[in-house]
DNA sequence: CTGAAAGCGCTTACAG
DNA sequence: CTGAAAGCGCTTACAG
């Protein structure tokens, strides 16, 4: 009876149902309706039957901006990340950007999984890198959401603050203010290990440091403590403007290619602000007769997947990229339910993978992928 | 005045601002508040002002859900893609999923962008590979939405015409239905172009076919196509169950790491179901002491960006990725205004690029970058 | 141009 | 255990 009308024109199935169709073809009251479809234990079995039966014969759907009005939850956190220029071109120019954002990517992942375990959903937003008033479009999203993830760089700290006095609010890869956490990996403990390594046992006299984006606190952390280990060394590192890889790929290689063609000599190892940059630049590198690792010692950072699939396997820093992304929303969750954070920044520890990219092998064994040494 | 007991706790700071705190500080209805704040054209210059500087002055946000109630628009339309589970573990076993998903990444970056420009935000879920009944998920979402991106795998043909029963639904890399629309690459013609490049032009004489997940749509479309055309050049195709890499790095390195530890004869040239797959069939066979293109060759699909960093890079299928979710954003958005969609399949141009690892050239010219041919 | 009021579709005290 | 009713915070005819 109550389907002949609606199945003719697809979605557009007249009114939509509403949980007063659903009371009504059961005969309850949609306060019924909604103690059944809630979990409530008050419904008694018959109440409980009678009404999953009209549920299930209409597909009735609780509208969840409804839900939201009435119960004050709306059961969604914002995330969002800065894009460089995106324009949806398939101009090469614009590649840099799509392979700098593995990262981010793999860390909203890690949200989206920790969120479904509590029956929340993403609001997945990003701000251009030039977008003069990222805060407007942010306080949009806000009013869509219970809580709000930063990745790095979105909004400045005063904006931050702003923001989380108006709802929770983490940070990812950032720093912390008074009114909100910042979730992080221990950049400088395993940038200062990597560079032991490669200073210390491998022994290598020069050094660079090709960086991220010169905003990021991810970047600035781990050039800092490069500096600061070959310091120790005595060893000069190249860095600065002519050593800007932006985390990606097509950066890396870019910054090799200049620099030989310009016949700068290159340093004995380069230490990259990610995996991606490596990538890039051991390639370019291969480009111009370079040998990776004999030549030039390549490193990376983060430990994406395929830094284990290239060749020579890349020697990096993982970070629990995932972990970092559950934590993140966690933490909001917490915050949302009313509890105050406990503390103003969360740091995991990473770890430093060797492979063959740093000099320390010349292959791996082909029968066994997991045999690298995590000392 | 209003903003003494707000500062103190954070965002715990009492009752959220609503629209009649700013009606009452700026000495209007909440009617006018409404309209200046929609832009809309009546309220005059003093009005607008004066609700300007009340909103200004309480830091006032809408709520998005008391928004989308009045107005039934929620100006957000979810995606939903599937993942092969995913525990957030550092677990290297799970470590497959993580770079099969660089596609559907992009993907989603290309749809957000699309959303970004009509104003729209994106709900973001993934569902498990084997999770029981992703309709009940996917239907609260749905609750949550305007309209549902679907990717492939997610839905089979039934649900998917019972949820755009209810609302819009378009679905990337899938199949059609009645109700929805499909947007894809041409995988067929794509892969046809290649497999004449591989067979006609290098002249290989036999190939093999590296599978993705066997229940893809565009898995299955590119062996039918390889197939096909290896058929016309009489050239046998290695596939099947020892073949199957689930659209990952480390699955293609281990279906190579198989085959040649079983002593099975590789054939001469190898096409992958998808880059990653690709990647980390190059990487394994050079752990052979295999060369590539010489013993041999290797191609991909997609063109991610990392594709072109790799030596040798990769020969491959260019899909119009951020192109592809830019499209099927606005082909719903277009249903979601009422709009009947003029056709059940749109089908997107791609693009072989011939780069170094089919056997074509020994390495591009290192000072160029966009020198590939593409034919 | 502006305001009073109805209504969007739920949840949840409050009675019974 | 169940229902009538208020209320969540907006938008938008409807009058004026």
């Amino acid at each position: 009876m109550q389907e002949g009308d609606e199945a003719q024109r697809g979605h557009k199935s007249g009114p939509p149902m509403t949980i007063y169709d659903v009371a009504r073809t059961a005969g309850v009251s949609i306060a019924s309706v909604s103690r059944v479809l809630n979990g409530h234990s008050s419904p008694r079995q018959e109440t409980r039957e009678r009404v999953m039966r009209a549920v299930e014969e209409l597909g009735f759907v609780p509208d969840g901006a409804a839900r939201a009005l009435s119960s004050r939850l709306k059961e969604v956190v914002a995330v969002v990340f800065r894009r460089t220029r995106f324009e949806l071109s398939t101009d090469p120019e614009f590649e840099d950007e799509a392979d700098s954002l593995v990262f981010v990517d793999v860390l909203n992942r890690g949200i989206e999984v920790a969120a479904q375990n509590q029956g929340f959903d993403l609001l997945l937003s990003s701000v251009e890198v030039n977008e003069h008033a990222p805060g407007g479009k942010i306080s949009k999203l806000a009013g869509k959401s219970d809580g709000v993830i930063l990745h790095d760089r979105v909004l400045n700290p005063s904006g931050v603050v702003r923001l989380a006095e108006r709802l929770p609010v983490v940070t990812l890869a950032s720093t912390p203010t008074r009114a909100s956490v910042n979730i992080v990996g221990d950049n400088a403990e395993g940038m200062r290990e990597l560079a032991h390594h490669l200073l210390g046992t491998h022994g290598y006299r020069s050094i660079g440091y090709l960086s991220g984006h010169s905003d990021s606190p991810d970047n600035l952390t781990r050039e800092k403590a490069l500096r600061a280990v070959a310091a120790e060394y005595g060893v000069p590192v190249s860095a600065g403007p002519r050593w800007t890889g932006e985390y990606s790929a097509a950066g890396g290689a870019r910054v090799i290619r200049r620099l030989i063609s310009d016949g700068v000599q290159l340093p004995q190892a380069i230490c990259c602000a990610n995996d991606q940059t490596a990538l890039g630049v051991v390639y370019e590198l291969r480009h111009h007769g370079l040998k990776v690792p004999d030549d030039v010692a390549v490193t990376g950072f983060d430990d994406v997947s395929i830094a284990r699939h290239v060749s020579p396997a890349l020697t990096t820093v993982r970070q629990p990229i995932e972990r970092l992304g559950a934590l993140a929303f966690e933490t909001l969750h917490d915050m949302i339910n009313g509890a105050r954070p406990a503390e103003r920044q969360i740091v995991l520890p990473v770890q430093v993978v060797y492979r063959s990219s740093c000099g320390c092998r010349p292959e791996p064994a082909p029968s066994s992928r997991r045999d690298e040494t995590m000392r």
